[in-house]
DNA sequence: TTTATTTTTTAGTTATGTCTAAAAAATATT
DNA sequence: AATATTTTTTAGACATAACTAAAAAATAAA
């Protein structure tokens, strides 16, 4: 088993790799609010328990074996993140803090059956794809609504052009982010869309749909 | 805030002060399966926070903060011992060590929510009672379904004579222990008795009635 | 009541994970 | 290419919370 410190580390390095080879000691420290001194302990630790490739001076990546782990971790996290505020009642924004502490809690088995009770959701609240238990993580796009294919979800994680009347119109509905939406229908005399959101079925004019900013799953 | 290993050793101290007016090192060593000198060092540290009434060579017993500090803890662990058996399924001999590990993440808000959406349970599914927000515990009563009083609710905590028959058509219509019932009403031809149990009213016997044991709430 | 036993505390050690300060390596500047 | 600057590592210190071993106090037995 890792230390609530390791998995903070490989968690932090999952994050500052992407798209890189790899990462400096400094970017670990800063994003972790930690002097580079103790990031180097850390990183000669996790290096001996091969989860990360380390070479002095030259920067550090995570091993397959480190990257299970934090994945796993992430996994935990965005499934916490889901259940407070689709469960809970949590807003989008206020989460982050209790998931962090969530996410350390160790059984397998308590994550396998909260995954079934949030009924397998592949994308957190913030819009950020779910890893599965195997490791893998969907890839997203961010679309319009107008833009989705009939049958197809996603999150909503922001508005492309934020009117104060479309912001009133969205607080009315209770409408916010993080909300998942899918779309049933467009009608084709004006283009309004049949969406279900909160497990309900309405109406949303073209207007609206074009200037929602979905997360949404890659085909 | 205080951390893991302090609530660890309030809580204990309050399991262990029962009855009692005060509590020996060796006891609480014994307890958490640590050695009297780490507990004489934590009595000190935790007598200097004001939490427990410490004289060295005589035992220690919780100060009010100690004890409102152990009771929080406590109904953390109860309610989410509910949660992981009324909502995500577990069985309720092994939520322990989950709970153990959830009752130390810090934030009075997720406790509120959770709350909530248990719908407020004051018993847990061992039969024990869970704490108010303020402190108060009820204090419980052991009794037979047949004894409740018509609208009276408890939990199931064990069987007073458990033959096979019994057995099997309890696990038939999985009735378990930890589960929440409440009696209707009593037919006056056989005693029979309608009870909710599993968020459904079915009839049984008051053979049946007169051979499970509940923990209620006084009145 | 003196001695033996048990309980509890103190003193010193260890592991984890942080820190500061100084040294070493890598990178940038002149 | 030599020097200055930045980055990274090493070395040593500290807090937490456990430990072992030895000393001190309380309790039990002779």
């Amino acid at each position: 088993m890792n230390t609530k410190s390791e998995e903070d580390y490989l968690k932090c390095l999952y994050h500052l790799q992407q798209g890189k080879k790899s990462v400096s000691t400094n970017e670990i420290a800063n994003y972790l609010s930690m002097k580079p001194s103790s990031v180097s302990d850390m990183l000669k630790k996790l290096a001996e328990k091969k989860c990360v490739n380390y070479l002095k001076y030259k920067g550090s990546s995570l091993t397959k074996k480190g990257e299970l782990i934090a994945l796993s971790v992430i996994r935990k996290h965005r499934l916490w993140e889901t259940f407070l505020v689709n469960k809970l009642g949590f807003s989008w924004s206020k989460v982050h803090n209790i998931a962090e502490q969530l996410e350390h809690v160790n059984s397998e088995e308590l994550i396998d059956k909260l995954d079934h009770f949030l009924s397998y959701p592949q994308i957190d609240p913030h819009g950020d794809p779910i890893p599965q238990k195997n490791g893998t993580i969907a890839q997203l796009n961010q679309k319009l609504l107008s833009e989705l294919k009939h049958g197809e979800e996603g999150i909503i994680t922001g508005i492309k052009k934020g009117t104060p009347s479309l912001l009133n119109f969205l607080d009315q509905k209770n409408i916010k982010l993080g909300d998942q939406i899918q779309l049933i229908s467009i009608l084709e005399f004006d283009q309004s869309a049949e969406v279900i959101i909160h497990e309900k079925t309405i109406n949303l004019s073209e207007k609206i749909c074009s200037n929602l900013l979905l997360e949404t799953l890659n085909d």
